[in-house]
DNA sequence: CCTCGATGTTGTCAGTGGTTACATTGATCG
DNA sequence: CGATCAATGTAACCACTGACAACATCGAGG
């Protein structure tokens, strides 16, 4: 069944239970204290073990981060899934909030994903590819929205996809590091700024039915 | 006049002197390289002499982040003088320019000062204070915007400015780690997808009367 | 059965952050 | 003028880390 443990002098499968012991050494400690030896040493195995399946600590690092990427993807398809079919708006509001979710449960593993520590994306394959899967994803609700007709015209699609994500992205990073608390704003009113905040975004992007005036 | 090497045993200026080292060594090494050993050596100190001045790697850090954060709300405050006087749309684009490129010219710097090495805000007033000064900034131009009647109604300042600083920081943070080039995106096609992004959001928070056109 | 490649272990080294005890300086004050 | 003393820099030290090399062990295929 399950390679669990064989009580071997193999450990069998210790690629995958380094990158998980990584990941939630990473979510309970920091990335400072997300070292080599320490993830080896949970694992139960020598420290100079893992060097048989990473080349360096970046390599482990970005591991994870390749990891986070992936599971960041199913929690925007979740969301986009859970959205009434066809109602784009919606849609896109609840990836908004599934960015954000994201970014607030899993914030170590957040930072690891768009840190320094991993800019170095040509040199982990894997992790481009998943990066740009989460990407993709964002685009591909506009997509839809756009063959749904309820995108603004004259807009790209590719450029509304930059404009959500970046938006989701920088909300998320704003209130991971406190900065919408400036003016002693209250916790709950952080929500009704994300929703304006999304307004924002969306009386832009959004196609004007009727006829209110101004059209381009 | 400056009190440079005046060749005593006492460095008269350690702190600064470290201080701006540290950003130079910033700059050109990377944040991982950015050692408190390292920058005594090149400082030509000993390597616990920094310690009378930071008690620790985090106060460095935090330091170095906090006048970067100084340099942003210059760069950004030169951005809105350079623009028209009351052309808030011209304004915003300015700012929004401004940010990214800040982001592209001293990346490493930019990376510490929205990265998890000072996240704790709390324990660096300084560093929060500089912070909050950069988004008051960004708060002031969307201010003067409504005041001079270019603001849609219905929309907080405070919500737009945060949609517009979480767009630009977005936007900075996914040019910087090449997410843009997805679906082998050109160089040049960036800026033009930097430029409909911004409209997005313009056409949201902007005033509906005469509104600014799109184009494109 | 036995070799050999893959995997894990022990040992080692340089470099780092941080602490502590000590040395040097220069200004203040009796 | 000289002793004192706080600020500042130094030296020695510790625990830890990443990385490497040499050796040990396993398991599969000749």
């Amino acid at each position: 069944m399950k390679p669990k443990t064989p009580k071997t002098y193999h450990h069998g499968d210790l690629k995958n239970a380094a990158s998980a012991m990584a990941e939630s050494l990473l979510a309970e400690t920091g990335i400072e204290a997300l070292t080599l030896r320490e993830v080896a040493r949970r694992v139960g195995v020598s420290h100079a073990a893992l060097y048989r399946h990473y080349p360096d600590r970046g390599a482990l690092l970005a591991d994870v981060a390749c990891s986070g990427f992936e599971r960041l993807q199913v929690a925007l398809a979740r969301a986009e899934k859970s959205a009434p079919a066809g109602d784009a708006v919606a849609a896109l509001r609840a990836l908004l909030d599934a960015y954000i979710g994201f970014a607030k449960r899993n914030t170590p593993l957040f930072r690891l994903m768009f840190g320094a520590e991993v800019a170095a994306r040509e040199r982990y394959p894997e992790l481009a590819k998943a990066t740009d899967g989460s990407f993709a994803r964002m685009a591909a609700v506009i997509e839809r929205a756009r063959e749904g007709g309820s995108l603004r015209a004259g807009i790209e699609t590719r450029a509304v996809a930059a404009g959500a994500f970046a938006m989701a992205h920088g909300l998320a990073v704003l209130i991971m590091n406190g900065l919408l608390r400036a003016g002693g704003m209250k916790e709950t009113a952080r929500e009704v700024l994300v929703e304006q905040a999304f307004q924002c975004l969306w009386l832009g992007v959004g196609a004007r039915p009727g006829g209110s005036a101004v059209g381009v």
